[in-house]
DNA sequence: TATAAGTTTCAGAAATTTCTGAAATTTGAG
DNA sequence: CTCAAATTTCAGAAATTTCTGAAACTTATA
């Protein structure tokens, strides 16, 4: 490995993690190098930085395109490619939440959806036939919100995010969502946005 | 494997899901059979269940308990464990996140702090230094507004997250969290929650 | 269309992970 | 303390995943 010992830190961190996801080890520190680097970089260059074979690089790679991780791009009179990671960070989470959404979750969605429909004939499958439908529900709230936050720009999610628990206060009192508890709305919500967990 | 197609179909599912994430395959099962049985069941019956070795489920089961994912209890007049999921779907979603947080995270955000306190000494670790501080940011911003959300009552974030994208209509205006747009405050956001994408 | 640079594929090798049965350990009742 | 039921450990076997080098393929251009 070719790398300076900050560069190389973090390589070996990030393929750690991407193990525990479903990315492996390789396609995780070919990612890392990518992410740090400054100027796209070919394939070669690649092997040169980890010491991996070509044709691993080249597999890591394409896998990394079918995540839709890396972005091709082409210098003039150079026929190689050349990849690079989006510079805005968001970006690749978006990415990185999306792509895991409709390999993972949107599979188990539709099995889920799929087994409701069998109709259960013992008690056993009774019980489990209520649980799935729970699951389903549950799953489906959450990506129903998570679609919504998607549509939001960049700047929007991250004030809301930066907002964190205190959005509660500007939403306190509305009762069509929120369980209705009777209190008077009292304030403009914009006068109360200090203080308070 | 000794079960209804029901239940086979959602361990099987469940299974290759978990192998997809940082629990194994076997794992992914003996959850799946224990989340969808009313009763706790012990070790033995989870093998008839699934056909695996005594020793692979008791491997199994430990790790279930490593992530806190199953609960222990005991019947009386009876030595054996017994084992449960919990009947709160939002528990088991809290426990996983937490455990994957804790995991996951936790060691990267630590990790990424301890490379920001390495100075920089040529242009490509400079780029890398920036990079990195970038993605710590960021990840403190997930974070955090995680553990915000981690302290509400169930009841509070169901209602957060099935309003969406509408919580924007609660917060427009409010010139100190999100970039401030110069546009009057308008209406009380109590009387805007309805209409809108 | 020939050629050479670049890329991908793929079968087997290497490494890693998972699984098993036998042995060791723990635990509670008598 | 002894016994037997229950559980855990662990070394090697089995299965799976990852990695490699050689060959096949693709493509721009001379």
């Amino acid at each position: 490995m070719k790398l300076s010992p900050l560069h190389q830190e973090f390589v070996i961190h990030f393929g750690e993690m991407g193990s525990r996801w479903g990315i492996n080890r390789t396609v995780g520190r070919i990612y890392a190098v990518l992410f740090l680097s400054e100027a796209p970089l070919n394939a070669e260059e690649i092997v040169e930085k980890l010491g991996f074979s070509r044709s691993n690089v080249s597999m890591g790679l394409k896998e990394l395109q079918a995540w839709n991780l890396v972005r091709l791009k082409h210098l003039p009179d150079d026929r190689r490619d050349y990849f690079t990671t989006p510079d805005d960070l968001w970006e690749i989470v978006r990415t990185l939440v999306d792509e895991r959404k409709k390999r993972e979750i949107d599979p188990t969605l539709t099995k889920l959806r799929e087994l409701q429909l069998q109709t259960p004939d013992t008690p056993e499958d009774a019980h489990a036939h209520q649980r799935i439908a729970e699951l389903g529900a549950l799953i489906e709230l959450l990506t129903g919100w998570y679609d919504d936050m998607n549509r939001l720009e960049t700047s929007q999610l991250v004030a809301l995010l930066a907002l964190g628990g205190k959005v509660q206060k500007f939403i306190e009192g509305a009762g069509k969502i929120a369980p209705f508890t009777g209190r008077k709305p009292a304030k403009s919500s914009l006068e109360q946005n200090q203080g308070a967990s």
